[in-house]
DNA sequence: TGACGATATAGCCACTTGTCAATACCATGG
DNA sequence: CCATGGTATTGACAAGTGGCTATATCGTCA
C-alpha cells in the first residue's frame, strides 16, 4: 500500500485488520493490558502479535509502558476520540428512519 | 495483505486510504454524487479514481446508479451506520475531561 | 450507424503488508 | 553472573495495493 501520509488514514489503517481490530476491543475498558494476553485472544504467533502491536502504537492506538519484565498496553484516548470525529465526518447526520438492527454489512463479495 | 474477511475490518481498510476518504467526503452530505466529480477533487487519473470507487462498492461504503451516460455514487446508510458502531465498540464510554479540540493525531513515526 | 464523451477493465510495475521461524534484547530470580 | 521467561527485531516469503497507460464498454446524439 502506498505510504499513507494523511493521518486520518492512518489511523483508520491501523485499525483495518481482523487482529488489530481484536487487539483494539480487547483494549476497549480503557485498562491497560499484557502484550502476553493478545496472544492468547488472537489466534497468531507472537512475533506477529507483537508487529501488530507496533502497528498500532505507530499509528497512534496505543501506548505502551514496561512493569517490571512485562509490556502493558492502553489505548490513547485522543485516537479514540479522533476516530469518533472521522465516525461523525462520514456521512449525513444520523437519520436512518429505523436504526435498530446495526447489522453487519457483507457487501456482494 | 491477508484477505481481510472479517466485515468490520473489510470497511475499515475500504476507508484506510487518502483518496477513498475523500471520496466520503465528498459524499457525506447524502447526496449523490457524479463519478466525473471524484476525478477532480482527488490528484489521480480517472482510472484510479474507478478503481477506488470499485472498492468502496466492494467493501460496502456507496452503491452506484447509472443516470443517461453518467454514473453516479451514493453512500450507503447502513455502511455509516456500522462504522459509527465500531467506533462506539473502541475505547471506553466518551470520557475525555476537556475534549473541545479533537486534534489530527500525530504519532511519533 | 458512427462518432464522441463518460466509465470501467486489463495488464503491468514498484511497493507494502501479514505471517512465520530464528534470534536478539531485557528484567527478574537464583 | 547465569538461566529463564516475556517481548521485540530480523529476514524471508507470498500476497495484496495503488498507481499508471492502453483499451474496452456503454449511452447519447447527430
Amino acid at each position: 500500500m502506498k505510504r499513507v501520509t494523511d493521518p486520518d488514514a492512518r489511523l483508520l489503517q491501523g485499525a483495518a485488520d481482523p487482529t488489530r481490530l481484536a487487539i483494539l476491543h480487547q483494549l476497549a475498558g480503557g485498562d491497560d493490558v499484557c502484550a502476553c494476553d493478545f496472544t492468547a485472544c488472537c489466534e497468531v504467533a507472537q512475533p506477529t502479535v507483537s508487529h501488530h502491536l507496533k502497528v498500532l502504537r505507530e499509528s497512534g492506538w496505543v501506548r505502551s509502558e514496561r512493569r517490571a519484565s512485562f509490556v502493558y498496553y492502553t489505548l490513547v484516548p485522543e485516537a479514540v476520540e479522533r476516530f469518533r470525529a472521522i465516525a461523525s465526518g462520514i456521512g449525513p447526520a444520523i437519520s436512518l428512519p429505523s436504526s435498530r438492527a446495526l447489522p453487519v454489512i457483507q457487501p456482494p463479495v
